[in-house]
DNA sequence: CCTACCGATCGGTAGG
DNA sequence: CCTACCGATCGGTAGG
């Protein structure tokens, strides 16, 4: 009778299946879940995705989220916060390799192709939550992440400007940044990658849309 | 003990308020009903829109909604349909205005200007609703949907491949296509009437942008 | 279209 | 980070 209490439940298979150790480091386990959140939020929005859906993509049992995060929009907002710091570094290490005497048509392709990467490359989930989940954000949240977009759009804001100014883009400024982020934007709806166009083959049809070479004469 | 036994408790006032006679013909019930949805579905989103409270902003109790539509999946439908068949009508009309010898930019002028009124105009939820929830809807749904939107983009693909062909946009027709219609769609973000331009204006700036006049030489 | 109700689910927490 | 749990809410229904 040394081996077991008849009245004590067998024990499960001793704890869970353990992670490979490098995926044990200190926030990573916080990163699992932002990659986690951040794709079911994009691929069923952040109402019809539960706390549960996202511990369970990450590995983990449903009260363990809340160990990382406080709520769930902490970790709504956390993901688009961490997109937004993603995109905007992308969008300086692009500027940094054209210079500031360059044509300004240059500019504007550098952020072209800098845009279709903070949106369709590697790991693509967090913008379009951001695209797409705006409303589920509280007004304190807004305020948090309109900072960081301001801060993104503004490098589009001076090059328009000397656009339109060369006259090379004939719609006002404004409008035409609006216009053409929305051109943009919407790509996350319909680009499939591996499938027909790459980047660079969106961001030449872009320019020709928006800023068409000049024909020879 | 004519009047009333003690145990029976107190009758509520009579029935709730009466809507006026006008508003209680037959699908007048259920248009408030989808006009309510698709104002809640587009300012909090599909998920987050419960029942009751698309009842209650058609004056409606809890379970009412259920006599019109079978579920909420049915409401969420009926809006994007309903709102489907208008943009295909608003675009049907608008092109009947302009005849079809006329010149590609004239077509593609109209377009873009029936496509502000889709998305922008009066009672405009419906569409946005559509772009938002896309991933809402059960792939049965989905289809249904897609069939009306094919429709409507046909007048699209036409219109461009001859602007194309004639060297007026110098992208590929199929992506310009997909870069105007999400600059146009984007507009649903940011676009608030009574402050700043009209449609009107929009529909020249975005034909400046798309399609500029050439300069004179 | 209302009343009254149910089963299921969900965000979140206490205590370890 | 897990276990065990709670209160609230939600979509939907029976029966009128």
């Amino acid at each position: 009778m040394t081996e077991a209490a008849a009245a004590v439940p067998a024990r499960r298979p001793r704890g869970r299946p353990r992670k490979p150790p490098e995926a044990q480091d200190e926030g990573n386990r916080r990163q699992e879940l932002l990659h986690a959140a951040a794709r079911l939020f994009r691929q069923k929005g952040f109402a019809a995705t539960t706390t549960r859906d996202i511990a369970a993509a990450a590995g983990m049992r449903s009260g363990s989220p809340f160990y990382h995060f406080e709520n769930k929009a902490a970790l709504l907002f956390a993901v688009m916060e961490q997109g937004m710091r993603a995109a905007l570094q992308i969008q300086a290490t692009a500027l940094q390799a054209v210079p500031p005497e360059a044509a300004p048509d240059a500019r504007l392709r550098t952020l072209v192709r800098a845009h279709f990467d903070v949106l369709l490359g590697a790991g693509s989930d967090f913008i379009p939550v951001m695209l797409y989940e705006w409303r589920s954000l509280s007004a304190a949240q807004r305020a948090g992440i309109a900072r960081l977009q301001r801060q993104y759009e503004d490098a589009w804001a001076d090059t328009l400007q000397a656009l339109a100014a060369a006259g090379r883009v004939q719609a006002d400024a404004h409008i035409a940044r609006l216009m053409m982020l929305g051109a943009l934007n919407w790509s996350v709806q319909w680009y499939k990658p591996k499938k027909g166009a790459s980047l660079d083959d969106l961001c030449d049809q872009a320019m020709q849309l928006f800023a068409p070479q000049r024909r020879p004469r």
